[in-house]
DNA sequence: CGAGTAAATGAACTACATTCATTTACTCAC
DNA sequence: GTGAGTAAATGAATGTAGTTCATTTACTCG
């Protein structure tokens, strides 16, 4: 079984011309031929078929060879965290009035991490340092801010405050629809499961959805009113 | 080496009398047993430190033993979930007005998690089955919201909107101090690098904390405002 | 041309969770 | 009581990850 043979699903290697074609030092990877192909392996197999071997193998590579590039599996999620970061909308900053604005620039940001939730604990613990799409999302951000007439001392707690709720629900999007059943213990609790059955979801999609938005604009409108209050003091 | 001999830390055995004391048939184990195990070792040595031989050490068995009471390791962690969960304090809701509940509530509910980050990820998908003290949190904060005069069809999604939030802080805690710290790249960012350091961190200890501050009392308040409206109508 | 270096190899190692055949002691029906 | 059945423990074995390392290869640069 020589291993050359194992570039199955790989990309296509990089028009590399004449070389020998099969020897070493080819210039077969890089952090970004990683990330691009993690991306893939997640689509095709989720996060369980994310394997450091997976994912040499979908480059036709060793796996020894993936750590001349990265230190750690750990490092290969903060890779696909920055890339998936240049996905969130934050274009509404420049185009839309501070609460519209952080609206969609909200939704955005939980659809694209819903995908992706197993990298939510990597993210809310991630040092910004080398991530430059993060960084560049949080610039957005603080500017559309500032713009909008917050005090400087409170953008990053506002913006954090509402980063900690959509990591929340991007999770609970994942969650199984039948999550709040409570079975045999529904007689013990019924004030709960009454509550649950009686649930509108004829609205949005999904009970995710409809928390998601209900909370949404609470902390919108919570947070304008603040705005507001410090505005005129 | 005999495997009895490895009950260095075992919580001294419970009074088994006179038995051959060393036979298997002791009733060693049970899932009260294996979570109280679970969580001293995760005090000690964090969740790094807990794993099935671990557990199985501490208890003073052997780690097939645990097999026998739980199906694999998510079941432990299910049943720390739910342990950790009669720690949650939901008693200001029999005693003060809604807004003052919620607040106690879900400081609370975020300290408690705090220390227990890496649960987050199953407890946000956790079906409620079987899981007697989170259902029983679920009712009392259930009550506490009809009470208050919330339309039953909105508790849930309110209460799923306030956890989400909960969630999402408690992992914000464990974050680095200097997480948001720009780096080489503070140069291209100095929107966001000039609020970073501008962040007012006298009030409130850390900075996780000022944000979950200021999100929980513009979350509630704008929850209100929309009770207040569907009062009305 | 020769030294140095970046990048790849594959074999080996470690730590875990988990499975399984087997043993032991208790319980309960007859 | 005796004997079948069962719950609970054992320890050996399995499989899958992530990771390390000595070694090799080909490119680069003085």
């Amino acid at each position: 079984m020589t291993t050359r043979s194992a570039r199955d699903d790989a990309p296509a290697p990089p028009p590399n011309g004449h070389r020998p074609a099969g020897r070493p030092t080819e210039k077969l990877l890089s952090k970004e031929l990683m990330t691009t192909a993690a991306l893939g392996l997640i689509e095709a197999r989720g996060y369980e078929g994310l394997t450091m071997s997976g994912l040499a193998r979908s480059l036709g590579v060793a796996p020894s060879a993936l750590y001349n590039h990265v230190a750690s599996k750990h490092d290969v999620l903060l890779l696909l965290q920055d890339h998936l970061m240049a996905r969130v909308d934050v274009a509404a900053f420049s185009e839309l009035p501070w609460p519209d604005a952080v609206h969609r620039w909200a939704w955005s940001y939980r659809d694209v991490f819903t995908h992706h939730a197993p990298l939510i604990p990597v993210i809310a613990v991630l040092p910004v340092t080398g991530a430059p799409h993060t960084l560049a999302m949080y610039e957005a951000v603080a500017a559309g801010f500032l713009r909008a007439g917050w005090p400087e001392p409170q953008v990053v707690p506002a913006i954090v405050a509402l980063e900690s709720f959509i990591f929340g629900s991007a999770f609970d999007v994942t969650a199984p629809a039948d999550i709040f059943e409570s079975g045999e213990l529904a007689a013990a609790n019924p004030v709960f499961t009454s509550a649950v059955r009686s649930q509108d979801l004829t609205d949005t999609g999904s009970a995710a959805d409809a928390a998601f938005q209900l909370g949404l604009e609470a902390l919108i409108a919570g947070l304008q009113a603040r705005l507001k209050a410090v505005q005129s003091a």
